[in-house]
DNA sequence: AAGAGTTGTATTGGATGCAATCAAGCATTA
DNA sequence: TAATGCTTGATTGCATCCAATACAACTCTT
């Protein structure tokens, strides 16, 4: 009668998700950087499973692009070069306008409002981290009520597989005063209020096209992850 | 000294690989259908190996979108709902005219020639794989040139997803005579020609979503995969 | 007779061991 | 001295075995 033995620790089948989580959190937080090699034994040790699950992880997080398997060699995590990265970025400069629009009409007042406060939040924040996590606590929120599966998580993945420049670019250039950044933001609850769909689609197209520009414009962050 | 036996079979890390890419060409030839149950031990036998290389395989088609795993449980062919695969031919809508529109200027006068020839070879062909063949060949030999990785990935997996339900509607539909479908690849070569890209744009997304609202217009064809 | 609990079987998940492969360092030779 | 071939250690890939889980059929109770 298999009972478990804690209240936790008893999921059979997701020992492989599990890894992958915790390997997915810890490239995303920067404890890991692009191009380090990753040895299944040394994970599978870390999160005291087998090379297996391990495996499974790694499947999962190559599918996802935060991850470079090649057979018989190894596994590294994901490095982009300044072209891919751009890439990325213009897709997302077509996706997520998109995906905003959906969400115009069906946020409520109170979650635009909480969109205002994070905006505002990340205006007196100093804190590299804590700025990226806003960030993405904002953009995220206001795609995440449309019922659009695919495109949230399609999403998701453009924004886990580009973090890390995004990280490193933040460090460099962030004390340089320029408020761009907030105002988009701010320019963007506005017309969530107004419900303008076409308004926000375009203030955020425009968000991410500066994006690409300012990051292109700096390609020494790539050397520097 | 491993010698291998014959000239080909010595790749030794691509056993998975290999069964990733024989089941997803039968999963995209229609062989398996959507919500068929995958048993791994199945796998294994019919493609000489253990169960092992089958996990990897299904792990990878998994990340595709080409198969739903469930922990415990098992592993089926993917299936779509109606309101999914609409989300799928939006995103489409969307990163395909811009893929497009980066080959204009690369294509060779000849390469847009073979494209009119696939047009018309369409036109004249009455058995549904050889139309959805040349279909498929004729838009991705389109996106070919551009060295844009990630949007071809992109793109390859999206038309993977929803290729079972073009089989099931170009059966069901494909014989009433219309022939817009042609009308618009013609288009889009006389567009290439001209060296115009807005214009391909433009008229490879009114392909797209007019593909995209018929589809939506006959829901029975998800009943019937 | 209907429902809940129980048992049995089929299938997946994970651990270990061995074989294949790669990469780096050493010896050898031109 | 530099380049090439070989050898060795480290690491991954795969097969087999065992454990855990899910689902279905059955039994027992009310």
């Amino acid at each position: 009668m298999t009972e478990p033995t804690t209240v936790s620790e008893r999921t059979h089948g997701a020992s492989g998700a599990r890894i992958a989580a915790e390997l997915r959190d810890a490239i995303l937080a920067g404890r890991y950087s692009p191009g380090s090699r990753i040895r299944q034994e040394d994970l599978a040790e870390a999160y005291g499973a087998s090379r297996l699950p391990v495996r499974d992880a790694l499947r999962m997080l190559e599918a996802e692009g935060l991850v470079t398997l090649v057979a018989n060699t190894g596994a590294w995590v994901a490095k982009l070069n300044p072209a891919e990265c751009e890439e990325l970025y213009q897709v997302r400069e077509r996706l997520e306008p998109f995906l905003l629009s959906l969400n115009v009409p069906l946020l409520q007042e109170e979650q635009i409002d909480e969109l205002g406060l994070l905006a505002s939040a990340m205006e007196h924040t100093d804190d590299v981290e804590r700025f990226l996590q806003l960030d993405r606590e904002f953009h995220l929120a206001s795609y995440a009520v449309a019922e659009t599966t695919m495109l949230q998580e399609m999403t998701v993945r453009l924004w886990n597989r580009t973090q890390p420049y995004r990280r490193v670019y933040t460090r460099m250039f962030r004390a340089e005063g320029d408020h761009s950044v907030h105002y988009e933001h701010h320019l963007i609850v506005a017309a969530l209020h107004r419900r303008d769909a076409e308004g926000a689609e375009r203030v955020l197209a425009g968000h991410i096209r500066r994006t690409r520009l300012e990051l292109a414009r700096h390609p020494e962050v790539f050397d520097l992850v």
